[in-house]
RNA sequence: CAGGGCGUAGCGCAGUCCGGCAGCGCUCCUGGCUUGGAACCAGGAGGUCGUAGGUUCGAAUCCUACCGCCCUGACCA
């Protein structure tokens, strides 16, 4: 059947309701997965009251408790509902980013061949901690630690010629490290989500361009998140350069000792509107003329001699993010090469550039969160807002939390709505935990005067209004 | 991997030294009473004591081996 008889085939009648219905689901599809609003008595969320013994530190004590995680072994979790949702929202804006910046998405598998790494000579070089496995039939396979050799095999076969050029490719999976000792929950787990995004280009001139792109992409992924990351310069590794930085988040837990000038923590980050394209220096030169550095690369006489006392900042620091350069590093033992303008055939120049997307989970806590709980910043929360009933089962205030919830929902709110039949008191610490930015609390003691509370989780501000203003206010 | 510690109910723990009915708090279930920061009262459910072997009339407890997990270090997104 041709496409205009199979038009024709559908009568109006037939066809109209699936219109309709398609008109109304695409804002509901257009969504990230498990994003939509959501009735606590319906959800699955495993609230821990007492604090888990194995927990160390904040991200990891107050994931269990939220009920975001469960640990199935050492270094290897479950996301549970709520944790999937923040996992999903961090993955979202790192890939709006990298697309922004011009990086293609793809994706890779988990397993790769042995075979494969033997070609770059890294399966004998990569220690302990690279999983090694065999399917049934005896073949090596590995669990990919990182992804650079299949990319590079990916690349090296399709592209020939630098007319292609530049290009780079990411992608956001699972992988697994062996670490002798994961620890602090997602933190460092064994297996971890990572977004890696792999440059291609003629020469380290070319490669530089792409590294910039890199750099400005992370700055602006990181702010997205209501981090403050700052770019430290990192061991280049057997290329040498300068073309290695490591994103680190200020927080006190860090498995870094960090030293910094205290003005990179107020420099402007590029807006939406920056042309990838252009030249990035302008964006990037602000960020890399301060001292900023890590202690494995910590230079005391530079810092010193550099940074004024009132401007020198010690602290630690939690890596969420590194980029760096390394030539021809793959390209050249794979025999990754295009043709240069002259026709001759030269190893392309590669960079690899991490986010640690299930670390950044845990590291978002650590920069946000106090004794009660977390307290997410918006635009990763699980939910934006959350109506307390603060007397389930009384018909008033079961009716201007109903009604809340839908409205809510219906203006594209994200919300969770806390219709168990709990003490308020018990609503309030549950909230709290699990860190949603907004409380709507609807009880007596306001519907007397026909408003609703809302207190941010941020501030703990509150504020008296009538529940239209409420709807309007976190709707918009 | 080295050093240290821990495995007893869903969670947190006592009991192990000195062998003798498997306990406490929270959670959970039922009912009552409550309602602005994890109330209270009463009743109830829930455990192959990490696994295997050994000693013993008898093992959570003593012995041996193994497994798992946590902490510190070196390593790492």
């Amino acid at each position: 059947m041709t496409p205009a008889r199979a038009w024709k085939a559908l009568s109006p009648l037939v066809f109209s309701p699936p219109i309709r219905f398609l008109s109304q689901s695409l804002p509901e599809a257009s969504r990230i997965v498990g994003s939509t609003p959501m009735r606590l008595s319906r959800y699955f969320l495993p609230i821990l009251r007492d604090t888990p013994k194995d927990a160390e530190i904040a991200s990891h004590r107050l994931m269990l408790r939220a009920g975001m995680i469960r640990q199935e072994a050492a270094g290897i979790y479950s996301f549970l509902p709520l944790g999937l949702r923040v996992l999903k929202r961090i993955e979202q804006i790192v890939r709006e980013e990298q697309n922004r910046a011009g990086a293609i998405e793809l994706l890779m598998p988990t397993i790769q061949l042995a075979e494969l790494w033997r070609t770059s000579g890294r399966y004998d070089a990569y220690g302990p901690e690279m999983l090694r496995i065999k399917d049934q039939r005896g073949r090596e396979l590995l669990y990919g630690p990182t992804n650079e050799d299949m990319i590079t095999d990916i690349f090296r076969n399709f592209v020939r010629t630098y007319r292609e050029l530049p290009k780079i490719l990411y992608h956001i999976q699972w992988k697994f490290r062996d670490e002798i000792r994961p620890r602090f929950g997602v933190m460092r787990g064994r297996e971890f989500l990572m977004k890696d995004a792999y440059s291609f280009d003629l020469d380290e001139a070319a490669a530089r361009l792409s590294y910039n792109k890199m750099f400005v992409a992370y700055l602006r992924t990181f702010a997205r998140m209501g981090l403050k990351a700052i770019p430290m310069r990192a061991e280049t590794g057997p290329i040498g350069g300068d073309l290695s930085h490591e994103f680190l988040i200020l927080a006190e837990t860090g498995e870094s000792a960090v030293y910094c000038n205290r003005d990179v923590l107020n420099l402007p980050v590029p807006g939406a509107d920056v042309d990838y394209d252009a030249d990035l220096t302008p964006y990037i030169r602000p960020w890399t003329q301060f001292y900023a550095a890590t202690e494995d690369v910590h230079d005391p006489a530079r810092f010193e001699h550099e940074v004024p006392p009132e401007k020198r900042l010690h602290t630690r620091g939690i890596e969420v993010g590194q980029i760096f350069y390394f030539g021809t590093k793959y390209s050249d033992p794979m025999q990754a090469y295009v043709a240069g303008p002259d026709g001759m055939r030269r190893p392309v120049h590669g960079g690899s550039y991490g986010v640690g997307v299930s670390r950044l989970v845990a590291a978002i806590i650590e920069a946000f969160h106090d004794d009660a709980g977390i307290k997410w910043p918006e635009p990763v929360a699980p939910f934006k807002t959350i109506v307390l009933n603060l007397r389930q089962g009384d018909g008033a205030t079961d009716a201007a939390s109903e009604g809340l919830y839908q409205a809510l929902s219906h203006r594209g709110v994200e919300v969770l709505y806390h219709d168990l039949d709990e003490r308020q008191g018990a609503k309030f610490a549950v909230a709290d935990l699990i860190g949603i930015p907004w409380q709507v609390m609807v009880g007596p003691r306001g519907l007397a005067e026909g408003k609703v509370e809302v207190k941010s989780r941020a501030d703990g501000s509150q504020e008296l209004m009538t529940p239209a203003a409420a709807i309007d206010r976190l709707a918009g």
